[in-house]
DNA sequence: TCAAAAATATACCGATTGGTATAATAAAAT
DNA sequence: ATTTTATTATACCAATCGGTATATTTTTGA
């Protein structure tokens, strides 16, 4: 339990996270790591595998920022519909947040990733697959206690939502302007009390 | 109008756009080049001004062909409400077509550039322009033809239509699944022909 | 306090990067 | 057919890449 080498290597990893997020794998060199951290290949090599290594635990890092915000937000409401509005809300300003860390990571590294870094991809997928878990499973929760129609596919219809959300993220930071993230709340907002609340 | 050096840049072009496509810009390296076209360093950089160029030059040759077959489906049609159900259609398949070309250019080269390259970026976003006024022109003919509802806003409508599809793409892309596609060009069907057509 | 161990810094490796100057070749004009 | 011009190939440049072996420093346990 060597507490020293810990503190470092989250250091690395909370440090690299962003710039790894912002210009991808490729683009993200030792040197420019080096450079940003304020210590030596030594130091990295010491505390990663390798470069990959470092860049699959920036990942995490980085999607368990999101996770864990949106689960917060997410907590806070009792009634499955109004769990399913915190999640459109907190994209409502996501570009905000997203620009501090560097962009979306899992718009960032999945498509850095696709036909790239196989081990990276994975991790994408695995995160993308829990999201929609987690979005189906919101929903299941509100049918079982009839605040969710009944007779709606809780799985096609978190596929439905995230790839909105997604969508109307890759707009916004491509574009840099909010207002399809926006655009998108608002539809989002419309199609939940239109069609899924009961 | 020497025909011997168009030819041989509308060859480099062809051949090395679906590679700019798949790996992007920084991964796309200059031997990389050499080896799929066979041709030497000497033979590009006489026919391009350096490797940013030919990359802007690839992604329009990627672009265009994407605007054009999206162009061609949309022209068939007479009604303006089947005009977008043809651009919702094209992007049905597109997971198909985008393998074959390395990808979907948009979201690629849009991921890609952000923060890396902003020439590369301001074509992309030169080109979500132009596509939102595509939609945008087939929404505000169909109002004044009748055939769409008068009070819908045809900039919003655009946004939202095109973030869609966009979402689904990069979806479908990343997880390497047609279904997201597939959801989405049902959901738009649904939306087009309850909220937008009369 | 001091020795053992862990962590970081330094110096270097071969390979590759984008780009260029020049030589060789092929095409075009006369 | 021959010369001029345009095009492509070759050889090379400094800079940088990810990674490693080793030296130095720092931390830790007794």
């Amino acid at each position: 339990m060597t507490t020293k080498a810990a503190i470092t290597k989250q250091f690395i990893i909370e440090t690299s996270a962003p710039i790894f997020n912002k210009h991808g794998y490729a683009a993200t060199s030792l040197s420019t790591l080096t450079k940003v951290t304020g210590l030596t290949k030594g130091a990295i090599y010491g505390n990663f595998e390798n470069k990959e290594d470092l860049a699959i635990q920036a990942f995490n890092y980085n999607i368990g920022g999101v996770f864990r915000a949106i689960r917060h937000q997410v907590d806070l409401k009792e009634n499955s519909v109004d769990k399913l509005l915190a999640i459109v809300d907190f994209y409502k300003d996501y570009l905000e947040y997203s620009k501090k860390h560097g962009g979306c990571p899992i718009i960032n590294v999945g498509v850095d990733a696709n036909n790239q870094n196989t081990k990276l991809l994975q991790h994408v997928r695995n995160i993308i697959q829990k999201i929609h878990v987690y979005i189906r499973d919101i929903i299941e929760l509100g049918k079982q206690k009839g605040e969710i129609q009944s007779n709606i596919s809780s799985t096609d219809w978190a596929i439905r939502i995230d790839s909105m959300i997604q969508g109307a993220t890759f707009m916004a930071g491509t574009m840099n302007d909010a207002r399809y993230l926006h655009e998108m709340s608002n539809q989002l907002h419309e199609i939940v009390m239109k069609q899924i609340k009961i």
